[in-house]
DNA sequence: ATGGATTGCTATAAACAACAACAATTGTTA
DNA sequence: TAACAATTGTTGTTGTTTATAGCAATCCAT
């Protein structure tokens, strides 16, 4: 079939994000864990006592949607709420939290590392840079 | 806040991705046409009496899913199915269906250009090859 | 001619994101 | 310090997209 769709890059990235993004949530789903999870996850550990609504706004999720998302964290026993003060509370790791966040980085650095394989090696190193020119 | 997600380019490819396709969207808005919309209006006129069912396979859509999209399309007087034989039907464009494809891939034309623009030169050429490899 | 594959379709469910609204609390500044 | 504006965490609702299973009709290959 004639496709002149490839050629767009704006097409291509789409589908190669789709397709990027199918596969590592196969790596991911054993965790029980969606990409979404993951980087929540990540980034309470690296930021702890942050808010849903701090989280919210770097991962360009809307405020009303961070809540089923934290409530299911939080159902899993994955993260906890302290009180800030009278409106805001902090989130944090749970133990069971920080192990399931440590195995979730593990399989996403072998993911992309094999990901950056599979671009021929001329392009390598100019993919990351040039995706950050995109959306930064 | 600490945010170790933007070096992972399977991150950065998400983030990238839908945002270039929320300015694609807002761009195609004013033609009442969707990127998937779009995609398919030129795939059609590409290949004129092409089936449902091998578009699906070309742009990763169930067959399932091709019915709302393609009766959406036929609904606006875009598209329509000539039988091919007792049970296969072809597409093709309308000839109002044809104006507003040439007008959305002008569209596409010009925001994929400017895309591109964003990119600094010398990663500029080294984005397509490097997106075709991840997902083709 | 029969059995397997394909086509177009229905129906349903899940996930995801967008919007508006709300009470409570915090902060800002007059 | 009193009044006003902004922020936080929610609820509820909607629309879009995608996945799954199933079905009748038709085509194709042996």
């Amino acid at each position: 079939m004639r496709d002149p769709l490839p050629d767009f890059p704006g097409y291509s990235l789409r589908r190669a994000a789709n397709a990027t993004a199918a596969e590592l949530s196969l790596r991911l789903a054993p965790l029980e864990l969606r990409q979404v999870d993951a980087s929540v996850l990540i980034l309470i550990g690296e930021n702890p006592d942050v808010t849903a609504s701090a989280l919210g706004r770097q991962l360009d999720i809307q405020r009303a949607n961070m809540v089923p998302l934290l409530k299911r964290l939080e159902d899993a026993g994955l993260i906890e709420r302290n009180p800030l003060d009278g409106k805001s509370q902090g989130l944090a790791l749970t133990a069971t939290g920080k192990d399931k966040c440590k195995q979730a980085q593990a399989i996403i650095e072998k993911f992309e590392a094999e990901m950056l394989e599979r671009v021929p090696e001329p392009h390598r190193q100019h993919l990351l840079p040039a995706l950050y020119a995109l959306w930064q």
